[in-house]
DNA sequence: TAATGCATGTAATCGGTTACATGATTCA
DNA sequence: TGAATCATGTAACCGATTACATGCATTA
């Protein structure tokens, strides 16, 4: 998915402006499972706007720079349809600690210990942040999209288990790192 | 973590080819965080050649091409261990199926159907995949390194927590799409 | 006979990140 | 006073993927 679908697919649900199309992958709906940096979403942007995809309306503010919202054409909906009539690429986890972590016995044990509690809190905090999300929208008395819902919910139930393996593992990791190799059970 | 990290790396346990290095990426012990292609494994590999960071052979085999086999230096050695020295990166899931799942409400029912099917059994294989390397470990009653064990086992968790939440949410997720939008219980 | 696995490498291209440039307001 | 938030945009650079080039052996 390049950087010009995902302003499609931010686009459906609303007009926006760049600014708001970034925090949506930070913070938003997206945030968990895809990305894009302003260098890409403005370029993005201007592409869309070319290709008739998309308009954009200028909007003064007091005491804030302008802001250009953007909002879908027919053909940036028609765009946007066939975008997600794709076949989906394979899902791709790039994870540094886990890397890190394979390697734990060529590092310090006080370094391992670090790396592993810093990572359960960080996938912590991201299952709670969701979930915050969640109960908001619910308590909203909001209507649910299933769609949304499911995919909200996935990253809580994955983030948790991430969190709740390395939690019940940590301490058995530790200890193996100061005996030398053992044999499996 | 770049590719000439990664191959520093996979040579840190032990020679190997480029070949080999490809096949540590995509079946390999790193398959479910880190992957690399060939168009960057070889000149990362040439890199590390330059850089006396790591020595080659080759090998004449018959019926095959020569293979060249490439071995960390000492200098190799203390490069990798500076590389893992470093602050790990965050964590990054890249997901289109949880991208065209959040558009549920905008496909067809039965490629949702589909796509949820696929991801679940996609998802399963990968756990499935995972836990026969671990049991053929440890019914070899090989020498069981903590940290690799730690992360193997984490893929194995998380991958089967992904396709359990996924498969127990499917028939909601169906429910809610042949119906316009529900308020939050 | 066609596809797959083994085996190495190059080149074009491309998408995206990082850093830079600008600037007002608000909060600590 | 310094940092953070809001706000848009450009340009250099870079890393990596894709496709190409080659070729033999095995398996279906």
């Amino acid at each position: 998915m390049d950087v010009k679908t995902l302003c499609l697919a931010v686009l459906s649900q609303g007009e926006a402006t760049g600014y708001e199309i970034k925090k949506a992958f930070e913070e938003g709906p997206f945030a968990h499972f895809q990305r894009a940096s302003f260098g890409s979403i403005y370029p993005a942007l201007s592409k869309l706007l070319a290709e008739g995809l998309a308009e954009a309306e200028a909007r003064e503010q007091d005491g804030r720079p302008d802001k250009k919202v953007y909002r879908l054409t027919a053909a940036g909906r028609a765009a946007f349809h066939r975008a997600i009539g794709q076949e989906p690429e394979p899902d791709q986890l790039r994870s540094d600690v886990l890397f890190l972590l394979y390697f734990a016995r060529e590092l310090p044990k006080e370094r391992v210990e670090a790396l592993i509690d810093g990572y359960i809190a960080s996938y912590r905090a991201q299952a709670d942040r969701i979930e915050g999300c969640r109960a908001e929208r619910a308590a909203a008395g909001a209507e649910i999209d299933p769609g949304k819902w499911l995919v909200s919910g996935f990253g809580v139930a994955v983030y948790r288990a991430a969190a709740d393996y390395l939690a019940s593992n940590r301490d058995a990791l530790l200890r193996g790192l100061e005996r030398p190799l053992e044999a499996a059970e």
